[in-house]
DNA sequence: ACCGATTTGCAACAAAGTTGCAAAGAGTGA
DNA sequence: TCACTCTTTGCAACTTTGTTGCAAATCGGT
């Protein structure tokens, strides 16, 4: 029985369903956590938000599994905590518009995707190709900056 | 009794010196395994390279003491492994001189500091401030090139 | 409502990282 | 060179993080 519950469960079903996923409470609640924070997470903020409802074992495979699918991508930090961030729409199975720059505040401590930053064009050395390139900046967000 | 044991032994004692650190076995052995590498290399690496020598903890620790002064400097990776490598000898206690692009070459696995390579300017968004920058590249290094 | 395929939770495990404490080692100064 | 003090190391025990196999529950289609 498919109704409408919210305009949110739609877009996360609808979501899931384009990319060949079945609709299953976890993965919805993942989403959920995700679309409501805005922010990169890591595996333990998803899983103090979803505590009591789902196995741990769970969040690491749907993880996975949103990363292969292209519906995540994940963030690499300074201090080597593996963050997941949602992509954008436009990005499909395979492949990726991770072109953006990643800002890391260290006041607030959270981790934002800053879409509207195109990492920049830098040339190589000969003999180098280059299949991705990210670019994660430290500092202080607008929100905490005095 | 000071005896210039080898050219290297010299040179990582000066450095340990230079940082206000005791010159013990174990430092020793992981700056001697980490000039010897001349790549970023995780706590597992080193642990490899100089079991049957040091405990788990040692290794540990004596990253995290090098770390803090400026001896070396981790790098993101994409993978989510913590990778060290070491600073240039600019780098003093506090002042980095983390500026270059890293490189991590999906062939081989290998992370080299591209020290000829300055991290290009960005201009952030207003009420941002920034205080460090990391660029990780991935693709093929020179010697994996076909 | 039923059925096959997928997903979940559990348990057990492996790996990674941390903490406290006693023994060993480094660097003084005599 | 020895003795003394402070630092560093190794051990043991523990917490956290991530993985694997398997039976029960759930999903999507009919």
């Amino acid at each position: 029985m498919t109704m409408g519950a919210s305009p949110l469960q739609d877009r996360i079903a609808a979501l899931l369903r384009r990319n060949q996923l079945s609709v299953t409470e976890g993965r919805r609640r993942i989403l959920e956590v995700f679309i409501e924070a805005g922010i990169a997470l890591s595996h333990h903020d998803i899983e103090e938000k979803t505590s009591e409802r789902l196995d741990r074992v769970t969040v690491y495979r749907t993880l996975q599994t949103f990363l292969e699918k292209g519906i995540m991508h994940t963030i690499p930090t300074t201090d080597n905590s593996v963050l997941y961030a949602m992509c954008k729409d436009s990005c499909g199975e395979g492949h990726h518009h991770d072109d953006h720059v990643h800002f890391i505040c260290e006041v607030c401590g959270t981790t934002t995707c800053l879409d509207g930053l195109t990492i920049p064009f830098i040339s190589m050395p000969d003999g180098y190709q280059v299949t991705q390139v990210n670019m994660i900046v430290n500092g202080t967000c607008k929100h905490c900056a005095a």
